[in-house]
Formats: C-alpha cells, structure tokens, sequence
DNA sequence: TATATACTGTACTGATTGGTACACACTATG
DNA sequence: CATAGTGTGTACCAATCAGTACAGTATATA
C-alpha cells in the first residue's frame, strides 16, 4: 500500500475544516489525525509548535484568502459595484450556500477567543473598512457606508448562525439576498 | 471558615456563565469547580448525570427565560407594537448591551452542535415564530412578517458575533438601533 | 548511485480529562 | 435529641490529552 506524500498547504486545507466543524479544543489530536489523514508525525513536522500553530496558520490562510478574492477588489476604487456583487457572490460560494460556517466566527465565539483575538479582530475590521471603502464609492455618506457595511458584515455572521441552527442552508441564502437588496448599486 | 450551600439554581446560574465563557468542551470539570466554586461532588449531586446534563439544564433555563420574557409577550396578539419593544429592551439588557454573547449561538458553532441540536434548533424556531406572529399583527404580510422575523434575529447573533470578535459592545447597541428603526410600527 | 532533505509510523511520556467511591457535615423534621 | 435527607471534601480511576523520541522510508539533486 502506497504512502501518501502530503504537503503543508494541503494539511491547512484540512486542518480547516476540522477546525470548523469542531472549534479549537474540540479538535484533538485524535480527530485531526483520524480526519485529516495525516499522523502525529506528519503535523508536527509542518507544524512543529503544535496544535495552536496549526489553527493560526489555518487562521492566516483564510485572511489571505479573503484579502484576495474580498477584501482587494472591494478596495479597488475604480470599481466599487464590481466590488460588492464580488463579494455576495464569492461569499456565498465559500459558505457553500449556507452548509458551511465561517471558521473565524467559531473561534471568536468559541474557548479559542483569546487565544487568537488579534487575528480575529482583524480580519472582521478588515471586511468591514473595505466594504465601507466601497459603499462610499457608490455614493453613501462616509456615516453611512460604515454603518451599511458593519450591518452587512453582521448580518452575513448572523445568517451563518442562523443557517446551523436550524440546519437549513436557504436562511443563509435568504440573509445574502435581503443584504444585497439594501445596497442601491448593486440592487437591479 | 463556613461552608457555602449551594442549590441547583444557583448552580446553573453559575454553570451558564462558564459555558459561555469557554464552550462545551473548553469548559472542564476543573474550569466548572474553580469558576462555579463549587466542588465536583456538589456537580455530580446536584446532576449525576455529568457534564451533559449541566449543559442541558442551562439550555433550557436559557429557553425558560426567553420564552416568558420575550416569546410569550411577542405572541400576544392584543400588544404587538408592546411584545416588539419589550423583545428589544429585553435583548439588550440580557446581553448586557453587547458584553455578553448569545450562549445558544456558542453550542450552535461549536462542537457540541450536534448534542443539543434539537434545543438550539426550538429556541430559534420560536423566536422566529413567535417575532413573525407580532410583526403580522402590526400590518405585515404573512410573506413579509416572517422575512423580517428571520432578519431580525439573524442580525442579533451576527450584532453578538462581531461585537464579541471587535471587542466593541458598541456594535452589537448599533445593531440593535438599526434592526428596529426597521420596524415601522416601533420606529418613533 | 550517493546523499541530503522531506516526510511518516510506532511507541512512548506526564498531565489532564470526565466520572466514581465514600466518609463526613450540615439542616430540617419528628 | 434522633435521624433522614441534602450537600460537600478528598482520594481515586481508566481514558484521553498534547507533545516527544527516534528509527525509518520516500524523493530530489547531484
């Protein structure tokens, strides 16, 4: 039987989504090696200051993710509406419609807070200056595009919660939909 | 030195903080007995049945609570302009005005999702429900009523989540500002 | 083919996990 | 005052926790 050679980008990958189902100290090591595949031996190799390294390299690989495809072409000024349908568009297929939820919000939520509050601060400060960025492009009041981004940004979260909750991934889809209707731009 | 004597009220009361704070599984039966101050075999006499049972019986003083200080009032069909304020004056206050967060919404996102998943699943499902009855009687469609109850609640978790991720209770009092200035009856 | 580096399996460690056993101390009722 | 029921401290348990040690095996470059 052949080994499987992996890499660490591939370990972040999937350390994602075990972290995302089952928050920071729901993942022991047990559940990471069991899901991911991967033995004790072959994380700490690519990870080699443990189990907290792990998360925030997943942690990091979502905010670069982000900044790329959200964050950036929110921040383009030539191109606010683009921008924004962007965003609701690769929002929505990141959070596979409502069937995923967002890794940050569960360590934010979760024991993990503190453990990675910079980071998480960051990244929900981040979407929202961007976003606001763009509002104003498309004509809001500086006042307003801060408060329409934080509700958008807000209410995606709230959506996502929503969503598990009651396990139905169309709150999710309804939430974008309402967000959306509430910019003028972007509204058709 | 006096010895405390606790009551099973008392317990949940403290319990409920500590799984707040730290989760299902961040919350050990050593961070319970320091928090709580109370020892394990107080724990285990007042719930033999373990740690799942001390999460149960929060959960349900939690659904105890909200269901007479906000669903039952929401759901009466003579004072819904009432039922509306109180549910956002109650909110407010229950969550300390952003410094708390939402102790269902923790179980939902973290690992103990699928253990209590029928609670956290009711507790929303009624709130909806019970938010959409009100709004009907102050003129909403049925269609309209129960879009607006979703988006309602919706953005209180997502108000709690990005309050808690900022470390800014301000976000969640905005939030909660902009959700009823939404509601034409309540809007002054 | 030689050799350095990247990756992995097995076996272990001490600490912590949730849970139990049981003696003991309060307090209320008779 | 007796005694039953409620609450508590201490000591323990097997299982699991994160992390380590080390001998290996694969792969790349030369």
């Amino acid at each position: 039987m052949s080994r499987e050679i992996a890499e660490r980008g591939d370990a972040i990958t999937a350390l994602a989504e075990v972290f995302r189902e089952h928050g920071y100290s729901g993942s022991s090591l047990a559940v990471i090696t069991q899901q991911t595949g991967l033995g004790k031996s072959s994380l700490y190799h690519f990870f080699p200051d443990g189990k907290q390294a792990m998360a925030e390299a997943v942690l990091e690989e979502v905010t670069r993710w982000f900044t790329e495809h959200v964050f950036s072409p929110l921040r383009d000024p030539d191109s606010p509406k683009r921008g924004i349908e962007n965003m609701f568009a690769a929002v929505d297929e990141y959070f596979r419609s409502g069937e995923r939820i967002c890794l940050v919000g569960v360590f934010a939520l979760g024991d993990s807070r503190d453990r990675f509050e910079a980071r998480i601060n960051r990244y929900f400060g981040d979407w929202t200056e961007a976003l606001a960025a763009a509002l104003q492009n498309t004509g809001f009041t500086d006042e307003k595009a801060v408060e329409m981004a934080e509700e958008v940004v807000a209410g995606i979260q709230g959506g996502l919660v929503l969503a598990r909750s009651r396990q139905d991934p169309e709150v999710f889809a309804r939430t974008l939909r309402r967000l959306q209707q509430r910019i003028p731009a972007v509204n058709r």
